[in-house]
DNA sequence: AGAATTTGTTACGTTACTGAAACGATACCA
DNA sequence: TGGTATCGTTTCAGTAACGTAACAAATTCT
């Protein structure tokens, strides 16, 4: 039997050519820049989707290792992030030195607008 | 006839949902920082996509225009990825006032290594 | 109990990005 | 040929990010 499109896993997704990977980064960037929404750094962002998509919990201390950030920088991008009210900040109860990052109604707002603007881009780009 | 995972367009990869859009995204990200590239801000890595994902001529101007950028923004942007040798100014001789952005080897070669990173995130997203 | 470790944050100095406005240079127009 | 428009860059002041080092607070070890 003839092969589909190519071998798709589980997550029924064929897997991306580097050339499809970069356009859709592209369109999304240029997209994201227009929407203006907040601009978060590179870092700020994949702290961001480390909290709403790694199973937590997140500390200080893990997140610094996961994303290969200084302890500071890691505090500063919480910092931005819980202004913007993206994340809130809990102390462990169990160990009241940690902090637990966790989600909040507006970041969940912010992440479903991204994906959907990024899904967007990525039906456009099959479109051209 | 039965159709394909997905209905598929001319790319040959059916659109993406989006989480999973948003899963390789944050795969992506993670990987960069992990592999300490030189971190561009968003800005910087979308007029640098730009340059090399759009058609050309890219003046200053178009640049900030598509990007939704200030022109300093945007010459600063250049300055940066110009000591990086990522990208090259030469001014246009039809009309000496502006300048063309131009791509460089090793500009393509730093486009290449992301292409392959992300493309590498994007199979094992389908791997999980 | 006291010492040592671990947690997240703050202080410090440096670097880099930001937009508004002013600028020289080139092109166009009357 | 002078006036005007447009190009990219620079200047300016303000903001934000960074890493190192020092820090208080909480926990653990002896």
């Amino acid at each position: 039997m003839a092969s589909p499109p190519s071998s798709s896993g589980p997550s029924g997704a064929p897997p991306l050519k580097p050339s499809q990977v970069l356009a859709l980064w592209h369109r999304v960037l240029v997209s994201a820049l227009n929407r203006s929404l907040p601009d978060l750094t590179q870092r700020q962002f994949a702290l961001f989707l480390e909290v709403y998509l790694a199973p937590p919990p997140h500390t200080v201390r893990g997140l610094a290792k996961t994303l290969n950030m200084s302890k500071p920088a890691v505090t500063r991008a919480i910092d931005r992030l819980e202004k913007l009210e993206f994340v809130r900040r809990k102390t462990d109860e169990r160990d009241k030195r940690s902090i637990l990052v966790q989600r909040s109604v507006k970041g969940s707002v912010f992440l479903r607008e991204f994906a959907d603007m990024a899904a967007e881009a990525a039906r456009e780009l099959d479109r051209s």
